[in-house]
DNA sequence: CGAAGATGAATGAACGTTCATTCATTGTCA
DNA sequence: TGACAATGAATGAACGTTCATTCATCTTCG
């Protein structure tokens, strides 16, 4: 029953985080308390402090490893034989991932709290930076990309893929949809729309 | 300088609520407290309790009178003479309104508050969908949309189009830009972009 | 006068954070 | 080995602060 005897020393600090993102997506960052949070990961306040410096560090702390994430992710597309498969990829994950649909709730309070922060501001930006360029590369290097419509540049088209998925994400905010696999075929609906819209060469059938 | 004395009966409601907006986006809708609010809006605590039950009331007021904003913007939108013109006015609105760039970190505020509020989900899904369905209108009725590419019907579109301001208006949080007019800029680049890659037929030039 | 508008000190709950304390585990040494 | 010392992870009550909300009081004005 204890874990602590399978396991010697929980990853405390993952513990926490994991126990975070589920109180942060449920009430949001300010409205979560410590004790929340403690009584989440089943542990007590005071240990929390062992491993942050404070409720903002925590938040860093998210950020940073939403970063890394992201990273992964991005390899993850990149490995993916065509840039189609690479876009589903990544428009997919915040909804699929280890958690249900918290993701999304979790982005949005992250760009909320980089509004008024300037320090996560700057995270966030760089996040979102690397991931740019990791798609504006993904799409330079695509075949599939020679033909997109309007001389668009593949930083370009990276850009109006990102601001879809952002835009897709909060909308998801909205959805109380039932199935997890239906916000995904929604997801990858928009996707394969978009896709077709920026790298198909115009294959109009013939009526109207 | 008091305007108590110009104005004989201030509309104290939206005198409360545009001090509201400028708190809520400087701290967020949980950390700018009541005692800002009434500060900013140069009143005393006490006073708000006359006009507002309480403080999440004054949050789904400003809601309220957000869906109040988005409709006169859609009529204004409607009123255009072309589509892309519709666009940009729906696309600018944000960064060139009353407020400054307030009106971004508001709106995502608002969605981040909409995960956790289901009241307040239903009140922006509302917004949304009005929204939606009148751009779909004035894209079914436009004349300019009828080579739109893929097949995509007007609800598309929109939801296409939508996908992409939210983006924006997401981006845009991450920009401590220092003119709003070169927001306004960046922003009408994208929506010129977008309505030529939806409604400009594949005009590309000869090179390449 | 009296009704409505407006004030801000008072209240109590909730919060982030601290820290004295506990106790299972590990190390030491005869 | 077994008794004892040392460690530091973990606890949760307590602290100071902040906050939303209330209300007794004052002002204004017909």
């Amino acid at each position: 029953m204890s874990n602590t005897q399978i396991e010697p020393s929980v990853d405390r600090r993952a513990q926490i985080l994991d126990a975070a993102m589920i109180c942060f997506a449920k009430r949001g960052f300010h409205q979560a308390s410590m004790h929340d949070i403690s009584a989440e990961a089943g542990i007590s306040v005071g240990l929390i402090y062992r491993y942050f410096e404070n409720k903002e560090d925590v938040i860093s702390a998210m950020a940073d490893r939403h970063k890394k994430q992201i990273h992964d992710l991005l390899e993850r597309a990149r490995q993916a034989p065509t840039l189609l498969e690479s876009l589903e990829i990544l428009f997919t994950a915040h909804c699929c991932e280890n958690a249900p649909q918290i993701q999304s709730a979790f982005v949005v309070d992250l760009y909320a709290e980089a509004s008024r922060n300037p320090r996560l501001a700057n995270l966030v930006r760089d996040i979102l930076e690397t991931a740019m360029q990791g798609v504006t590369d993904l799409i330079a290097r695509s075949p599939e990309a020679q033909h997109a419509p309007q001389n668009l540049t593949p930083r370009q088209l990276a850009e109006l893929i990102f601001a879809v998925s952002r835009g897709m994400l909060m909308r998801d905010i909205l959805e109380t949809e039932r199935d997890p696999t239906e916000r995904r075929e929604r997801q990858l609906r928009v996707v394969r729309r978009l896709w077709r819209l920026l790298f198909k060469p115009e294959t109009e059938p013939a009526y109207a």
